[in-house]
DNA sequence: CTCAGTGCAAAGGATTTGCATGCCG
DNA sequence: CGGCATGCAAATCCTTTGCACTGAG
């Protein structure tokens, strides 16, 4: 997706929620955009120029209701956004150990018709009803090994 | 496995990392295995009868690093820790984004395969160094639907 | 003019740590 | 005896909230 077709589907789904894009919500999915990862708050204020930090946490806050990010935990307990996968693709997580950082890769046809078949049974067997899966591969990535 | 038998594993499991199976750990080990679901600080505090906050925080540290107990974050970002799979067996997770109860699953052998393949076919393109999975199916359980 | 968005500072809540005590080895 | 485990309380750290200011409509 292009970036200014990306901003404008941003700005439909604030709208439909009955939110404005605003600068710094402006400026927070550009980090989003350009890291391509999930990104704890402190890259985020890195990045974003003078963010004040309580105004990130509030924009995220109205992006994720508006379902533009998703927010996660890393292993550290720390919040990490991402652009919400219906503005990207489906993809899963890899998580380092040893520093944290967790990166995304492609998720594959085949892994995720057998996890469709998985989640199935599981609703069968339980009356649970599921919205979505994450598949986290956890180890250590190339950087710390 | 019987509980006999876990908490002798446990105990060698301590002392392989040079500490004892305490009266405190084996409370906490005691909850876990009787709930065989992830279980959250609280409700930890009010299933062991009378035990500090800070001892129960550490002895999980403890267990954590021998290898006894998995520490998971919920939906809700509270931490919620169960027995390694090591001493039970390899399962997903239900989580509840309603109520934020973890519930578990067991793995299917077709998915773990599957998964397994992804795995190695993330770790060769990547550098990434697999050391293990997690497969959380994300939705509202049956007692809150 | 009105109201949502923003920044700063203070509050909140889960988790961690310091310290004194008690018990096991 | 010596050292680790424990409990209590204080400290931390991430995140949220209160409040006043600013800018867009």
């Amino acid at each position: 997706m292009q970036d200014t077709e990306l901003h404008a589907t941003v700005g439909e789904r604030l709208r439909a929620v009955g939110q404005r894009y605003t600068p710094v919500r402006r400026a927070v999915v550009d980090v989003l955009v350009a890291t391509a990862r999930p990104v704890s708050m402190v890259e985020l204020l890195d990045a974003g120029s003078g963010l004040a930090q309580s105004s990130v946490y509030r924009s995220l806050g109205v992006l994720e209701e508006a379902g533009v990010v998703h927010r996660m935990l890393g292993p550290d307990g720390l919040a990490r956004h991402e652009l919400a996968e219906a503005l990207t693709e489906h993809h899963h997580h890899l998580v380092c150990t040893s520093c944290g950082t967790v990166e995304d890769v492609p998720a594959s046809l085949r892994l995720e018709q057998t996890v469709a078949r998985a989640v199935a049974q599981a609703a069968a067997a339980t009356g649970f009803r599921p919205q979505t899966h994450r598949l986290d591969l956890v180890g250590v990535c190339a950087r710390c090994d």
